[in-house]
DNA sequence: AGTTACTACGAAAATGTTTTCGTAATTTTG
DNA sequence: CAAAATTACGAAAACATTTTCGTAGTAACT
């Protein structure tokens, strides 16, 4: 790579010091007209650009915000991802991404690097496993050491800091009531585990409904998928007595298990939305390009990488670290297509 | 914030230099096992950690990667990214991602901003405007003063710097000659624009296949979607002549165009794959959860991801700035599905 | 005893900036 | 015309490291 020109060569070369030199491009009103211009005519002929390491090590700032996800390959976090990209980089910051996929160990692995002074905050979703485990030590210790920090999405309570999530609770209650509003009696849920936020949340608000609704709950009708399950398998057990059928199903758990479902319904001879509505939570493509296309509580992505942003740079910027943390809370909206009657 | 210690601090307690502190911490054989032991103890209980910013100054290295591709919310894409990660981290980089969204502008400005010394090489994708344009300066620039580049995926041949592309030609010849080998005689092709590489090369191996098995091309079969088409409408003039309806569809521009084509032949009560096969290139959820399943052809993000980063640290690490540059393939297979016969 | 070698450390330079402060030279003011 | 103010610049510190080189003191060899 070729080398690049320095200040010091600049002012070697035209005979003053460093100090003149980088007054003079920074338009400092110490540095006479003519000096200026003759700098200024050497910098730009010579195409010099100041050494960012040496800008970040003197501002004691790297204008580099971290993100740490469970996975990128997934819809839902590469919107918000986009949405971090897009605010950050308006914002003068650039974005560096982490992947724990799914493991603790990677996450802690990260934050450390981060830690290590290459960025200014962090922006984190935690992975299940670390839900499962209750370890949040590297998270608490950033806490304690007032390094800015925003949980998104899948964050944990016992830590003081800024989260911002989608309404879990809300969501799930809201899907539930569409389905028994439109007729449905025995609406079963695909869950996610209970030791994982979102997943505890979405049953509340599953179970919340039916409530509201005086129908009670039917725990052959809650699918819970763990990690290692097979998919295919586990839903099937909802239709093994063709006289209990379900007639709506909330997929908590995303579209994959939506999808799953409405192929094993189809097989079974099920018509949908006829015999069996289903609502798929998180909108990807697979919701839209799927027959019939599906119900979903779309989750708005983009919006959340832009307030967390928001947030942690808020953090950042004006040095808020006694300021009280924000708890935000996005609402989804269901979308409806043709899974649902 | 809470500040951090520094090796001064550490110095001045101990009453010892800097330098001393530094090689110590370093264990350097120059300093004594006593000393040693005294300065490293110290470190460990006020939780020393060298300033990155320093280092990377000092070293004139960041051990960061800057990545640039047009999308994020894409399953190629986010693939490739993640390859990228894992590669990258195992090797001591971190990466910084830089979002073009389809500008030229913005796939310029990102590269300013990360030449500014935020990264030690970038690997990029191409947007499809940067190709209209055939405005490349930006690239060439980096190529001039020897900065480490790889461009994969969608790349610019004008520019003599190491490529990582899929076997585009070759998969759509693959994808073709099988459908014709499965017995359809009017294969269609959902183009991309030929002033896209990746667009002209299957176009070229759709070709190819047709005139190996002596099948006269028919334009009428060829439908380009232009960047602000209506998706829908211009696939359906494939279907408005129900005397020459196709028997086979490669589908160049990916599955969303793939299952709206299947929708469309479906709405017109063909049986997928008895009167119309499909093939899809690039192999995502949608294809996999669609009905039926579809035939796609895999093209192994992860591992042009992986790749991309071996010759790009390959190039930063070897300062070999003077050999030759590579142009890489990689090959796509065919997995076969449900949507063709 | 005189030379050599080694040990254990410190001073200073180097990475590339910005910024504070000091100061000649010039200009303005009363 | 002397004092004050302003202009235009440079020296040096600061950011936090690593590394080269120098050296005092001791140990080892001939």
């Amino acid at each position: 790579m070729k080398s690049k020109i320095t200040l010091k060569d600049i002012a070697k070369e035209l005979d003053v010091s460093t100090s003149t030199v980088s007054k003079a491009l920074n338009d400092s009103h110490e540095i006479s007209k003519e000096t200026k211009e003759r700098i200024k005519a050497y910098a730009k002929y010579y195409n010099y650009k100041p050494n960012t390491l040496a800008l970040k090590l003197r501002s004691q700032k790297t204008s580099v915000i971290g993100v740490i996800i469970p996975e990128i390959v997934h819809y839902f976090f590469s919107t918000v991802l986009r949405g971090i990209e897009e605010f950050a980089n308006s914002k003068g910051y650039n974005v560096m991404v982490c992947l724990s996929n799914g493991s603790l160990e990677k996450e802690q692995l990260s934050m450390d690097l981060l830690l290590e002074g290459s960025v200014d905050g962090i922006l984190a979703s935690v992975t299940h496993q670390t839900q499962q485990k209750k370890d949040y030590s590297h998270i608490q210790q950033l806490v304690d050491d007032k390094f800015p920090i925003v949980l998104f999405d899948n964050v944990v309570d016992d830590v003081r800091c800024d989260t911002l999530t989608i309404n879990d609770e809300g969501g799930a209650f809201k899907a539930t009531e569409y389905l028994i509003e439109k007729g449905c009696r025995r609406v079963a849920l695909l869950a996610i585990p209970d030791f994982v936020k979102i997943g505890s949340l979405r049953k509340k608000g599953y179970l919340k409904a039916l409530n509201k609704h005086a129908i009670e709950p039917d725990d052959d009708l809650i699918v819970v998928v763990e990690p290692n399950d097979n998919i295919h398998q586990k839903i099937s057990t909802l239709f093994e007595d063709s006289d209990n059928y379900p007639d709506g199903i909330v997929a908590s758990n995303g579209e994959i298990y939506a999808s799953t479902a409405m192929q094993i319904a189809k097989d079974k001879g099920l018509a949908i939305p006829e015999d069996l509505s289903i609502i798929t939570f998180t909108d990807s493509l697979i919701s839209q390009y799927s027959s019939p296309p599906m119900t979903a509580l779309v989750q708005h992505g983009f919006e959340m990488g832009k307030q967390a942003v928001e947030l942690l740079i808020n953090r950042i910027e004006n040095n808020t670290s006694e300021v009280e943390y924000q708890r935000k809370v996005l609402s989804t909206n269901l979308k409806i297509r043709k899974s649902t009657r």
